[in-house]
DNA sequence: TAGATTGTTAATCGATTAACAATC
DNA sequence: TAGATTGTTAATCGATTAACAATC
């Protein structure tokens, strides 16, 4: 459970949160005004009972026989999941992962600015890999840290470099890191760190793979 | 539960496997040649409890009052991932994040290797985003996927492409997807979908900053 | 033998699902 | 009122954790 000032929601929950929030705006998109749980449920890829469930953990914001207004509902999630401020992210490592990550242009419209881009290497600092930020050389993070106000950063170094980095990050007051880094961060325990391991994610499909091999 | 030849292992273990992998390589690089399930699961970010719960599905590879040989459970773990065969990828949608999935360099050696490039925008058609392939035309999918022995497919397509795209490929006889569109993908029960939402998880963060700040 | 560590059992915990009373 | 759909309860299911007998 994760506490908030009003409840407590289940992890779980809250991963599929953001699910609901996309499904919410692509009907908002096409027009619709009202949704029921059966129809946003399907657009979010889960059960309508686990969608009804999840959302009686923000609270209760339905109308028995009629559903739920697209409008407010998205108001509803979007502020659970803290889109009203502005979260200003660092992107830490800019190899071809950091750049792609850099040049993403999704971010404005949900809530998020990139307001730093960060590299070791002296080849890539200057650089404006998305245009508009020039890369800063990591020996200052904490520097960039404080001035630009980050408050979220994101973690796009090789693995080896990536435990040290999130230790001075963690250092300046940060506490909100996605890494891509495939390591396992030793970090306390009132940091929330995301991974996302893109060659997990392959050897998971593999382990499938192999399984449905020997199913045969 | 997902069914292999041998046993049934939770889906929640399978997702674990990669984790204990890199683990184990890491010890290996180092020159360690035994392990023990304590220093295993530290390295791994998990419990010792779990970690053994978790070989436990695999099997029994362990010496009581001894531990782990570090090279013959990787040697296990690889195998029951299906990393001895190796998985041939396609890569469609070539923008920012498909071409720095392109020239990730650390496929060959976990037992995949990228064998074609797709997109549907003459602009990128013909390029080599890393130097070795060429983008072909989306328009080609079944062709290329039959011609080239694709056996799993990588989706960076932007969202409204995304559905059209994986049903071609699963009717070209793919089951296996990784998906980094942000949208639920109707497919068969068969297919097997790993989803990568990177504004999905800054939101998961947001949610604990939020939660965070509420409870100040 | 004494110490260490596995593999497994049993207890706990959390998440999902189904069913339905409440109610628009 | 009749039909529809929510919000919630209770049952089920799956995952995690702790503890310890087995055994090297």
């Amino acid at each position: 459970m994760i506490e908030t000032g009003e409840a407590a929601v289940p992890a779980a929950t809250v991963a599929r949160l953001p699910h609901y929030l996309r499904a919410l705006r692509d009907l908002q998109a096409a027009g619709v005004r009202t949704t029921s749980s059966t129809e946003l449920a399907e657009a979010s890829g889960v059960g309508s009972a686990q969608l009804r469930k999840d959302l009686s953990y923000l609270g209760s914001f339905g109308t028995r026989g009629v559903g739920y207004d697209v409008g407010s509902l998205t108001a509803v999630i979007a502020g659970a999941l803290g889109l009203g401020s502005t979260h200003r992210l660092a992107i830490i490592g800019i190899g071809n992962l950091g750049q792609a990550l850099a040049n993403y242009s999704g971010y404005t419209k949900r809530g998020f600015e990139v307001v730093a881009l960060l590299d070791v290497s002296p080849a890539v600092v200057g650089s404006r890999p998305s245009g508009g930020l020039a890369v800063e050389p990591l020996d200052e993070l904490e520097k960039v840290i404080a001035d630009k106000g980050v408050t979220m950063v994101v973690i796009a170094t090789p693995g080896p470099a990536a435990q040290s980095v999130a230790e001075r990050v963690v250092a300046s007051g940060v506490r909100e890191i996605l890494s891509f880094a495939p390591v396992a961060l030793q970090l306390p325990d009132d940091v929330v760190v995301r991974s996302v391991d893109v060659a997990g994610e392959l050897q998971i499909l593999a382990f499938h793979a192999a399984a449905r091999a020997a199913a045969r």
